[in-house]
DNA sequence: CCAGACGTTGTT
DNA sequence: GTCTGG
DNA sequence: CCAGACGTTGTT
DNA sequence: GTCTGG
């Protein structure tokens, strides 16, 4: 669930919905976001404290890892276990992120199953929205290079979402992107499935399957049959 | 998330 | 790094 | 004690 | 069927 997102930049006008200091990354355009590429996450710097906009890598790699290649690298975390998995416990508390996203993607149907219908889901009003993340920072043993990588926190579905599937991504209020990034230890209460009423979700074309098609085409409705 | 691969030898 | 299993 | 795993989804 | 890569 929620493996793939809508991200459509201007990545100034997100710098400044999300109230981030500093400059904005380069971004293209995402109608088609997935995992193992580089999107833009907000977060908290560790040493200015300011809110930032980055480029982070979905697909979590714990600082501890030697050698990413062949290990897993998780797309997703159960808020419910999150706070005592030794994978993500530490980024929970001090790495929490923003993934701010205009919709994302879910497929119905029994997973392996063949023909499952993609949905896109996104607010009623059309408007950006944040999921909320945990990242780490990685290095890169033989070049040195730090990568930083995110996981999306998941949740019990909603009333609409749970008419395609049964977890839905942690989406946050505006009003709890403070609380959210800060050093509050006691966010359990955020990672809340999201109000139904104010989203939306509409089935859309299988040409969203294949990530390499990233263009506007996959957001449009499928067609009456 | 889906698509595509799913092996061996030995070498840098 | 931290937890579980033997 | 050390060795090995450390994730999610959903199914039989 | 299961794992890896994007």
């Amino acid at each position: 669930m929620c493996g793939r997102v809508i991200q459509l930049s201007n990545p100034d006008a997100i710098r400044k919905l999300f109230e981030a200091a500093g400059t904005a990354p380069n971004a293209p355009p995402r109608y088609n976001g997935a995992p193992a590429q580089d999107l833009m996450v907000v977060r908290k710097h560790p040493k200015t404290g300011d809110r930032v906009l980055d480029m982070l890598r979905w697909g979590l790699i714990p600082y501890w890892v030697e050698d990413p290649k062949g290990g897993r690298k998780p797309i997703l975390a159960r808020s419910e276990s999150a706070p005592t998995s030794p994978t993500f416990r530490g980024a929970l508390e001090k790495r929490r992120g923003i993934l701010p996203v205009d919709g994302f993607f879910e497929w119905k149907g029994e997973k392996g199953a063949k023909n499952r219908q993609p949905y896109a889901v996104m607010m009623k009003d059309r408007s950006p929205f944040g999921i909320a993340v945990i990242w780490e920072n990685w290095k890169d043993p033989s070049t040195e290079a730090w990568l930083r990588t995110f996981a999306v926190l998941t949740c019990p579905s909603n009333a609409l979402m749970a008419t395609i599937h049964d977890r839905m991504p942690v989406i946050l209020e505006p009003g709890d992107y403070d609380r959210w990034l800060g050093a509050d230890p006691d966010v359990e209460a955020l990672m809340v499935p999201y109000a139904s009423e104010k989203m939306m979700l509409y089935p859309v074309s299988t040409a969203v399957n294949s990530y390499l098609n990233d263009t506007p085409e996959v957001m449009e409705p499928l067609a009456a049959a």
